[in-house]
Parts: C-alpha cells; sequence; structure tokens
DNA sequence: CTATCTATTGTGTTATGCACAATAGTATGA
DNA sequence: TCATACTATTGTGCATAACACAATAGATAG
C-alpha cells in the first residue's frame, strides 16, 4: 500500500473516531484498521500531537486485563479542526477526481 | 491547502496527464493547476524522477519563443504504474470514505 | 518467576511537497 | 546596445508524516 496515499488521511481518521466518541489508543488502532493499514508507530505519535495542539483531552481509565488505558477527547477546536480536514479532503479528492477523470 | 493531502497524488495526476499526450515540464504545471495548487518546484523533481525510474522518456524540441521543451513521454512501464496507482487510489479513497463517512 | 498479552513511548529513516535561489535562452523597449 | 522581462528548467535545503525497530511497564497464566 502506498504509504505517501495516508499522508494526513490518517489523522483525519483519527479525528473522526474520536469525535464520535471516547477512545484509547488501541481502540483507535483497531477502529482504523477495519479499513486501512495503519501502524501503532503512526497512531500514537499523532494522538499525542493532537493532544498537545489542543485538539484532544486525555484521561486515564483502570483495565482489569493490563496497564490503565489512556482515552482521548475531542476538545470544541478538535471537532472544528475535524470539520475544516473534512471539507479540505473532499474538495480535494473532488478535483483529482477531474483530473485522473472517468 | 493541506500539503499532506497531496503526497503521491501529484505524482499520479502527472502519469495521467502525460500518459493522455506528450507534455514538456510547463504545460503539466498548467493542467494540474487548473484543478490543484501546485509548485514548479514539485512537479519539475517528480518529471526527473519518474524519467529516471523509466516511466517516462524525453526528448527536446524547438520553442521560439524562449529556451527548447524538454518532453515526456510515458514509456510501458509508465502506463502500467499509472493503472496501479489508480487502483489504489481508488481503493484508498473508498476505505477513508468508509471511516469518515455519512 | 518466566512468558505472554495489553498499552504506550521513544529514536531514527525515508519520501514528498515546496520555499528559496540560480541558470539560461529569447524578445522587446529605452 | 543593454537592461528588463518572460519562458523553461535545475539545484539545495527544510518540514512533515508514516513507519520500522526497539524499549518500557502493568497484569495474568502456566
Amino acid at each position: 500500500m502506498n504509504a505517501q496515499f495516508k499522508k494526513g488521511v490518517v489523522e483525519m481518521c483519527i479525528l473522526k473516531l474520536v469525535s464520535s466518541s471516547d477512545m484509547y489508543g488501541l481502540e483507535v488502532i483497531e477502529g482504523i484498521s477495519k479499513e486501512i493499514e495503519v501502524n501503532e508507530n503512526t497512531v500514537y505519535p499523532i494522538l499525542r500531537r493532537l493532544t498537545l495542539a489542543g485538539y484532544f483531552n486525555t484521561y486515564k481509565e483502570k483495565n482489569p486485563s493490563g496497564p490503565d488505558r489512556k482515552y482521548y477527547r475531542a476538545t470544541k477546536e478538535g471537532t472544528l479542526y475535524l470539520g475544516e480536514l473534512l471539507h479540505e479532503y473532499r474538495a480535494f479528492t473532488k478535483k483529482v477526481e477531474r483530473i485522473i477523470g472517468e
């Protein structure tokens, strides 16, 4: 799979999933992996980056079968940013279709 | 415009344009620019890279109003590679739509 | 008490778009 | 003629994102 096509798109997918409902890292990875092959070393840094940027808040929850889970919750800014990304992405893919057309 | 979304896609668009008909650099830039904002310093290196990879051949043509133009023509390998990219890209965007869906 | 599973973090590499800059041929106006 | 502008291409270096490789750490089962 061409890794280049994923640039920026994985971030948007993560924002979408976490905006739908709070999730911890592995849950996000599973969610994306249902459709797109994605590496844990890709998802975790994005979660940290988006948290640092103020798009996510985090909180810990006990896990009976292993170490605590770090949950991510989208902030208002995160939801706004997701909206922008979705708009940009859809406009972009439409333009690309006009070039590669038919 | 999110530059990340363009990763890999500009290359595919260039392959598509040159496969449709032989073109020189600035012509390719104009073709892409009708839809997507793209920089000359993005397009020229891709043309050289694809030539080096055997996906394009080049030939010079006289230009009455300036320096010679370097034309690019897609090879059989280039056309095959374009087909693969188009297939991958469309499969990928479908999967993304399933995540960001509704 | 070692192995395994779950969950997360850290370092370094690669590829691509692009900003900044330069080179070079041709034409045109002062 | 010579400076300027336009056309066409090339070169250097940077930022970013995906990911390979690796490590850390808690919990549980054999």
